[in-house]
DNA sequence: TTGTAGGCGTTATCAC
DNA sequence: GTGATAACGCCTACAA
């Protein structure tokens, strides 16, 4: 059962001390050229590997950070959980990751899990029936800092990243009316969001903006199953007036949608027109995408959420930072090839 | 600047010992039962909250995995980190990510971290170009237990969990012969990777079964990039003699290849059929899907290397266990709707 | 420029 | 049943 090198034994090697190593092995200015490379070749000879362990307890640092999503399968989420790793790792941080599958318990437990780990800061898209927030003056006492990222509790004071809404909604509904739609509809998501309330209030304006009269049945809300995403297409086309454009809660329900639609014997693009949230890279491929896509970058989000957590990481005194808000504008993706 | 209670403190308050409070909070039986209560109390009221840090470094063991995959943002990774995730977190386990893609130095340098952060094992879908395998040489040192997972590496006495090809790919073959193909080309994966060997020797075989000529000029290769895919189409395209049916590498070369298709002129099931490996599950939405999926099970796949993973870490001597080789049969999934 | 000593929070061993 | 003590590997005042 032969030992795994530890700096005392580099230091018995070379009859050094353990303090000099561990400051060779730093490149410390005050140790002497030459034992600095003894002490480099021999860890070299020895394969030292240095024990992380021993330093995140030493240090009070982890060099990892948690996050939390609801579902790692989600495109959305997985592009996000690209850019945040891609940053971290470019700072020589772990990723700590952890999936609520939108149930408040489980990610109770993740956060409690992370906690207890230590990661130094955390980046968490919330579940959807997340109501408690507890864990926040926890997360406080340990000093370590949240950014939320996309899915953002209603809270005061905390740091997030996200995506603002209304220039892409307002340039689809301009779109949209701009040639000739009058009947627009929106299919919602479950009004416990945030963002369903969002979209609701910026459709609103961009139907006011166009002069257009709001008409409740045209505003449906699907809880993103499957089932409910066709149904909530099904009643929007029996009504005695249907739409002719259709605004969905995101590209999972946008599929469902156009595909009732397509059941139902409507053209897509030329009877009906849809326009979805997140433009998922496989429409491009697609032979009825919907005619607008409203972008909202998860990649860059799940970077900027990691940029704000590092700058709050990198403060000589985190607990004075002020809450970041970043908004990233969203952006209509045009596919109309008129 | 107060700190964070620790066992020491719980210990200070109730007048007991440090060793006590751990026993008791561990609910250790050689501690009575009004102790045990009593500093449980203590603990939930000054929100004791253990220190994993402490913990990792005075047990060796971390209560984390590493995992290594090419790109986060390919739905068949992210499904395979699902179903990791899944399995770890349900055995309190905690999963550290990294994504490699698909260059052989910064995989490198994520394996470097993992093995200072002494991860408790390893799961690794190599990327494309790794040559150098030395890291495993480290981990044993380290006693840190790998899995290699969908992509694996041709090495001897290694654990592994994959995808047996060979069942979906003959049953696609067997089912396009049956119909009457006759000229089935093969748009294969860079020679370097191993499943592109397999593929093409299944491939042979089914054609041999089905007594049919191989015909070299039926079988390209792409770099999977989406210009390389679509000059592999056009290639088959424009031979003298087309195929009425391909077989592609995965679904994002099949992507590629049916839009070639269908931009030259050809009826996508009608003219000229597609199979896929992999079965993304959008394939269900779109109009021209391949008429069959080699399905490869990805969250299955990930579970199972978990699996075989806990199982090496459960053991009281892993380093006598035997490598494991688990090969999930694919299945062709039909979308022939005759 | 280098060495000494102490300690981070927890658990295991041994003693009582 | 409980306590005292040492140890895990590393870092960092402080001393020399």
């Amino acid at each position: 059962m032969n030992k795994l090198p530890t700096i005392k034994e580099i230091a018995k090697r070379l009859h050094v001390s353990a303090s000099t190593v561990s400051r060779a092995l730093h490149n410390h200015p005050s140790i002497g050229w030459v034992t600095t490379m003894r002490v480099h070749k021999i860890a070299l000879e020895l394969n030292y590997i240095p024990n992380q362990t021993a330093i995140s307890f030493k240090q009070k640092k982890t060099f990892t950070i948690g996050l939390v999503l609801p579902r790692l399968s989600e495109a959305f989420f997985a592009a996000a959980l690209s850019g945040i790793e891609d940053y971290a790792s470019a700072r020589n941080y772990n990723v700590l990751i952890g999936q609520s599958l939108d149930n408040a318990e489980r990610e109770y437990r993740i956060i409690e899990g992370m906690k207890t780990h230590r990661v130094d800061g955390m980046i968490v898209s919330v579940s959807q029936d997340t109501e408690n927030f507890e864990f926040l003056d926890d997360l406080k006492r340990l000093h370590i800092p949240i950014v939320f990222f996309d899915r953002i509790p209603n809270l005061p004071h905390i740091n997030y990243a996200a995506c603002n809404l209304e220039p892409g909604i307002m340039q689809a509904m301009d779109y949209l009316i701009g040639v000739g739609h009058s009947r627009i509809a929106l299919i919602n998501g479950p009004v416990a969001l945030l963002s369903t309330t969002q979209r609701l209030e910026i459709y609103s304006n961009g139907l006011k903006k166009g002069s257009l009269e709001i008409a409740p049945e045209l505003i449906v809300y699907s809880d993103l199953s499957a089932q409910s995403n066709h149904s909530c297409m099904k009643v929007l086309l029996n009504l005695p007036s249907p739409p002719t454009a259709v605004i969905t809660f995101n590209d999972y329900v946008a599929l469902d949608a156009i595909e009732t639609a397509k059941a139902m014997g409507q053209l897509i693009n030329k009877d009906i027109f849809f326009v979805s949230f997140a433009n998922m890279p496989i429409w491009n491929y697609m032979d009825y995408p919907p005619v607008a896509s409203i972008e909202q970058f998860p990649y860059k989000q799940g970077e900027k959420a990691t940029e704000i957590l590092f700058n709050i990481l990198d403060m000589e005194f985190p607990e004075t930072a002020l809450p970041v808000h970043y908004l990233l504008d969203s952006k209509m993706i045009s596919r109309n090839n008129n």
